[in-house]
DNA sequence: GACCCAAGTGTGACCGGTCACAATCCTCGC
DNA sequence: GCGAGGATTGTGACCGGTCACACTTGGGTC
């Protein structure tokens, strides 16, 4: 190891070939692993590495190889749970790659703005990964010039979303559906549903996996109450329903939602489960400890994270491709936010 | 626009000169704004970049310059409310400065993972941010060479943390004691304390803000719970507190705790606040919504985010230096966890 | 009209790697 | 003992920018 204080510049690979008295192309060819060095060769070129502290410049790296050896996440509000996770998912895949993460945040849904932050992900070479759940994160992901190599993370695709690029997604559609039809099994006449902004101008998965479940059953279907995707949309949606007795279960589009509406219930002095029953959806940590507990569809978005880097990876190096389009499958938790409507219903 | 398909590499400097019918330095001081260019050459250079649809490579740049125009950020967990508060700020500050944001997650405490990591965001090039609130965050900020420009988050330092770099930080200590002093002023004996682990070996700011309150009231000091930062760990010490019926009121080191408290006291069938008042830390957007909502410390953490960004960019650039160590003033949000003891105590 | 200086422009080298190809070294077969 | 051919190693150009410096101009001054 480099001991000696004062080193200016890092070492670089001539430094390092003069150091072991070789040319800088045998260097380049230890450190990547090229076959026909001398064992002894090697040696010398390795000590001569760990005597200096020489590390490749990736920078330099990337401009001669024109690989690069990075990914960039496009995704709006990294603080809610899910994209959290997801980017959480791609870091940890990513890092075992030894690939580097950036991370680009979409503000708004305007098309000016959105396009600047493709390109700014595009400047910063290798690969992308967009976030498509939600407005912004679809005109991102259509935006992205077809010569790159991008992933889409999606909900249930109706049909392809940007042409015939690999994506990953999640299957809102059967979530959605379970969890309807564990409300309705329960017995409840009908459920109601309180969604997030559509990610595009035509329904959302959930809700067509909500509105499936209560067509097969014959149930009555009210219009999906439009909100936001924080508690305080679910609680504003809450205060609405709240007002309408003959509700006995709400479906919300995600936990954060049903949050606002576990709130909101109380506060009009609706008990849960005992009057309305409440289902959330992605399970977020905090879910399990709410009072009462709520009842969700446990979606794995970290594990649809690391499927979407692998996904990358694999298009990117040309090694072994994946699964064209994993999918991260839904699992129902039932806990104490729901129960059997009350008698009389 | 580039209207002609086809186009295999992205066009350099070189072909926008030869368009343009000058050398390709000129285009060089045309796109970095150079003051000694004609303006009629620079209104032929900018038709050339615009007609060839020509982007800076960025790598080529950092690699010629030696400045990067990226920032990397090392934090553990950036599910976490607080961590991705903070990711988010920094991220949109570096955005406004047109700065690209890396992110390397720091899964274990471990010196060589550690090590490596921080590594990993040295070879990145650009500048460094570390989050360094946990005991790996601090073993992160250490390891990073004296070269690397940097900036720490940290809460409230006792001494500098690492070395005599900048830093940024939360009054944790501040808002443990307003926290405590609210619960006190209530009428309780005392307040309990939940903790997140500490950042280091010493005691945490939030501790030792807590302790001050107590201390000045010459309340008697129970020993902190040591617990964990999900719901999971709150909920493990809320069940040990609620069996003591001396308790009556509870800081917990975050708001996450503060909801695993909650729940267990529920489960415990413990009212709040009539039996036990609760308080959390941080004014996560879900704390608001909660029954009962809870009463905690507001930190801006997204604000705190953008101090670093700016802070760093200073150091980067030398440019207009910002004040040397920005810090985000707790407030103290009252909701309805906190309340009067029960008569009798 | 010669001289000086600043504005405007071009040339060559370099950042730290990689790639393509040429040159040298060995070892083996005959 | 000699040539073939693979294993090793070295050289020069290049990736797409920047930097340092040299070279034209054009105006003003005396």
């Amino acid at each position: 190891m480099n001991v000696t204080g004062h080193t200016r510049r890092p070492a670089s690979i001539r430094d390092v070939a003069t150091a072991a008295g070789v040319s800088y192309q045998t260097v380049s060819r230890v450190i990547n692993g090229h076959p026909s060095v001398r064992p002894s060769t090697r040696e010398r070129v390795l000590a001569a590495i760990d005597e200096l502290g020489f590390r490749r410049n990736v920078t330099a790296h990337a401009l001669a190889s024109g690989r690069s050896r990075a990914v960039t996440v496009l995704t709006a509000n990294t603080t809610h749970y899910g994209y959290a996770s997801i980017l959480q998912g791609i870091e940890e895949a990513a890092r075992a790659a030894s690939y580097a993460v950036g991370i680009g945040v979409l503000e708004s849904a305007d098309d000016a703005a959105v396009a600047a932050e493709v390109q700014r992900a595009a400047d910063a070479g290798g690969g992308l990964i967009v976030i498509a759940y939600d407005p912004a994160g679809v005109r991102a992901l259509g935006a992205v010039p077809a010569t790159l190599p991008v992933v889409g993370v999606v909900e249930t695709p109706a049909s392809p979303p940007g042409g015939d690029r690999p994506w990953v997604w999640t299957d809102d559609r059967e979530a959605a559906y379970q969890a309807t039809r564990h409300l309705l099994s329960l017995g409840h006449e009908t459920v109601h549903y309180v969604a997030i902004p559509s990610s595009t101008r035509r329904t959302s998965a959930r809700t067509s996996g909500w509105r499936q479940a209560l067509k097969e059953a014959g149930a009555p279907e009210s219009r999906p109450v439009q909100s936001s995707w924080g508690p305080a949309g679910g609680h504003a949606a809450g205060l609405k329903l709240a007002g309408d007795t003959s509700v006995t279960a709400i479906l919300c589009g995600n936990d954060d939602l049903a949050l606002g509406v576990l709130r909101a219930l109380h506060e009009a002095g609706r008990s849960v489960p005992g009057e309305v029953s409440v289902a959330g959806f992605d399970d977020a940590p905090h879910s399990a400890f709410l009072t009462p507990s709520l009842t969700t569809v446990r979606l794995d978005f970290t594990g649809l994270g690391r499927s979407a880097f692998a996904l990358l990876h694999g298009v990117l190096e040309e090694s072994a491709q994946v699964a064209p389009h994993p999918v991260s499958v839904p699992e129902l938790v039932v806990r104490e936010s729901s129960g059997p409507p009350p008698a009389g219903h």
